[in-house]
DNA sequence: CCACAATAAGCGCTA
DNA sequence: CTTATTGTGG
């Protein structure tokens, strides 16, 4: 096929219908998608309006309209998203569709700067960062440049980290960050400034890179290299982007240069399931696309093919409430099914024993155990649950959380891996000199800043004039290295060498539980024995990262627990979203409006996961981390549902009693119940008695000092330890103190 | 300068 | 549960 056929002529028909299958699997709207394959589209849908399987039936119209699927481009938000559609793909048309180059941004961006990076100083095998990695970077910067030392009020490493993040994905200098979002760090702004500069310093030194580096050195390659835009350009005909309300301004501009040439680019998004601003991204930017190309094609899909009409009523009320909006009320024609069930435990203990019965009893019902999820905010919030599952020997599989390469020991084992692969790597140097008896911060320093300049720092390291107390450590570690680089050495090999070295720090290093850590060694082993190139198997540890304490697949049928944003586009009969309570979620870290509304977003998205049944449940009582102050109750999202959308089911407000029937009624429904009364009144109670100048106490941000009375409903507090605040007197839980 | 222990304060989602 | 800080003894 010549390129020529697929140029800008956005109103020209397909050269071929498409085919009698896609035809009728599709509504009119999603077929109009399929078949648009020139110019720019824009797909706006709601939750379960079919937006995958529209992407995956014109990924197969592509192909079997003759576009080579070399030359179609698409980035979705998850690896496991990408493959899972090129594959549904394939089995519309044949396999040939799964040559369709398709990933996420970072991993695509990835591929490119493997090949292209040395246009902008770096070398092809630079090392990709994790966010523990960048935190450390940080901290060996703060060391060296005596920074906030004796200042307590310093930023920790992780909210350093987050500050220099958030200034190159929103394109804002340090300077003006802090003064409009962290204005409690003004008096540390130069120190920021200083260390976000010697951060790109120490990154571009060491060959190393970050997320935001991935996707900013994509964009400077296309804007600073024409034949290399061109040449990518070029490449891909056709390009597609799934989740585009997910994405940030910086990816927009790499979509917007990709398309350059052909401006066949589709992208499809739903704002009211932005849940990754954290990450810089801006569901604005899904309506700024048709600024980006001038001759978009709007097309929305309204009608929801997955839930039925009385869960699609709640999760209607819930966006109903949001600030922000562009996508219209979803409807259906799924009929039947149950209201949507409320349910309060006494704690969480309780909760997780409702839960696990349910599970039970629906299983008994002829439920199949891989057709129920529970989904929470944080990764922590099914901890009580795990344990009472694995007590029933109910077979679950956790996402989210925890990930294997973020374990203290296996980061150990990557180190060494890291080193082999770039060995102008510091900060895994550091790690693994640290790992020597007698080497502490300032000799590993001293050590590195010696063969800072080498070429091959292996070698330059062998003459160095090391301590008589650790030189023996030095060389068995510079010989495991030598061994490790030996050419026709297995990824697999590599984790067995590195185990007879390691063996001995490790059980030192972690004596006091290193037979339990040792498990997860021996799944990191399994994981890198599927590897062939160490440098893929890098890659993936930060960009892919596999779950910890996964168990291998044995076709069984498992219930899934999930944090919310894994579970981004997938769906389950039955869905339970449990700690929905004060305090938990919406997070208690959530004050300033655009959180909370992200927040109320991330509900949506977990209640739209639902086919056909939907439980809320949270606890009456919830443990702080020291277990001395417990808070808890319905969170403000279920307390201001409307009426009537609900079922009740007992106990709510009444202690457990245990064992009895459970009562489901409809009248009353979840904002009628005492309890919710009674929290609601506290709330708006609050409200008369906050003055000027008070002092109060926030359950999370500690004592601070109001400010300003903006509203009845809402001030301004300086918090000592957290800055200022703008808190809403129905949502935040303040106390006063004299 | 390092190792180890004790103490206090933090704590979200993730490519 | 982790991370930062401080103190002790080698
Ligand atoms: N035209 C259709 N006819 C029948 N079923 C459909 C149709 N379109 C989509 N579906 C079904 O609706 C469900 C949701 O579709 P899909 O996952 O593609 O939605 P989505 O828009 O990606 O959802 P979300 O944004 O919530 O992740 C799927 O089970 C899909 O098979």
């Amino acid at each position: 096929m010549q390129p020529t056929l697929f140029s800008i002529e956005s109103k020209s028909p397909p050269a071929r219908p498409a085919s009698q299958i896609s035809r009728k699997a599709l509504n009119e709207a999603q077929y109009e998608a399929v078949t648009t394959v020139n110019g720019p589209v824009l797909v706006i849908a709601g939750a379960g309006s079919g937006k995958t399987r529209t992407l995956v039936y014109r990924l197969a119209h592509l192909v079997e309209q003759g576009v080579p699927p070399e030359q179609i481009l698409l980035l979705t938000f998850t690896r496991k998203a990408s493959q899972e559609m090129l594959h549904r793909a394939s089995l519309l048309l044949d396999d040939s569709c799964r040559r369709v180059m398709g990933g996420t941004f970072h991993a695509t961006a990835n591929l490119l700067l493997r090949r292209y990076c040395r246009h902008l100083g770096y070398a092809a095998n630079f090392t990709i960062l994790d966010q523990s990695d960048a935190e450390g970077i940080v901290n060996l910067l703060k060391s060296s440049l005596n920074l906030g030392g004796e200042n307590k009020r310093f930023p920790s490493k992780r909210v350093v980290v987050s500050i220099l993040s958030k200034s190159v994905n929103k394109g804002l200098g340090i300077e003006q960050l802090v003064e409009t979002e962290y204005g409690h760090f003004h008096d540390f702004a130069d120190d920021l400034q200083t260390i976000a500069r010697h951060y790109q310093k120490f990154k571009l030194e060491h060959s190393l890179m970050d997320y935001d580096d991935l996707l900013v050195n994509w964009r400077r390659i296309l804007e600073e290299f024409p034949e290399i835009h061109e040449e990518l350009a070029t490449r891909f005909s056709h390009i597609m982007v799934d989740e585009y309300q997910d994405t940030n301004p910086i990816q927009a501009a790499i979509v917007r240069l990709m398309a350059a040439r052909y401006n066949n680019v589709m992208v499809v998004g739903d704002d009211s399931q932005s849940i990754y601003s954290f990450r810089g991204a801006d569901f604005r930017n899904i309506m700024d696309f048709p600024n980006l190309f001038p001759e978009t094609r709007l097309i929305r899909l309204e009608e929801n093919y997955r839930s039925t009409q009385k869960i699609l009523d709640l999760t209607n009320a819930i966006i109903d409430k949001a600030q922000e909006k562009y996508t219209k009320t979803l409807f259906t024609n799924i009929t039947g099914g149950e209201k949507p069930v409320v349910y309060g435990a006494r704690d969480e203990v309780a909760q997780a024993r409702y839960v696990a019965e349910k599970i039970v009893a629906l299983r008994k019902a002829g439920e199949p155990l891989d057709e129920m999820a529970v989904l929470f905010r944080s990764g922590f919030h099914s901890y009580k649950l795990e344990l009472d599952l694995s007590h029933r020997q109910i077979e679950f599989e956790k996402r989210g959380g925890l990930k294997l390469n973020e374990l203290a020991h296996n980061k150990d084992v990557i180190s060494y891996l890291r080193v082999v692969a770039n060995p102008h790597d510091h900060l895994s140097w550091n790690r693994l000199l640290l790992q020597l008896d007698k080497v502490g911060p300032k000799t590993a320093q001293n050590i590195l800043s010696r063969v800072k300049s080498a070429d091959d720092p292996l070698t330059a390291l062998k003459q160095y004039p090391a301590g008589k107390t650790w030189a023996k450590g030095l060389a068995e570690l510079l010989a495991m290295l030598e061994e490790l680089r030996l050419p026709g050495m297995g990824v697999g090999q590599m984790f067995e060498r590195i185990m007879d070295y390691y063996e001995p720090i490790f059980e030192r290093l972690y004596h006091d539980d290193y037979p339990r850590r040792r498990r997860d060694l021996d799944e990191l082993g399994r994981v890198m024995a599927g590897y062939a190139e160490l440098q893929t198997f890098l890659d993936d540890a930060s960009l892919d990262p596999p779950q910890a304490g996964a168990v291998a697949e044995d076709g069984g049928k498992r219930l899934v627990l999930s944090t919310i944003h894994s579970a981004k586009g997938l769906e389950w009969d039955t869905v339970f979203i449990i700690n929905l309570a004060e305090g938990r979620f919406p997070s208690a870290q959530a004050v300033l409006p655009a959180h909370r509304e992200e927040e109320r977003r991330l509900l949506y998205v977990a209640a739209t996961r639902a086919r056909k049944q939907l439980y809320l449940v949270y606890p009456q009582e919830v443990m702080s981390y020291d277990s001395s102050s417990a808070a808890g109750g319905p969170s403000p999202f279920i307390q201001e549902l409307p009426h009537g959308l609900t079922q009740t089911s007992a106990p709510r407000f009444f202690a457990y009693a245990g064992g009895q029937e459970e009562r489901h009624s409809d009248i009353p429904p979840c904002s009628s119940g005492s309890q919710a009364d009674l929290s609601t009144q506290s709330g708006a109670e609050a409200a008369p008695k906050i003055k000027l100048g008070n002092r109060v106490r926030h359950p999370f941000f500690g004592e601070g000092v109001v400010e300003k009375i903006i509203s009845p409903k809402s001030v301004e507090i300086l918090f000592h330890r957290h800055g200022r605040k703008t808190l809403h007197l129905d949502y935040a839980k303040l106390e006063l103190i004299s």
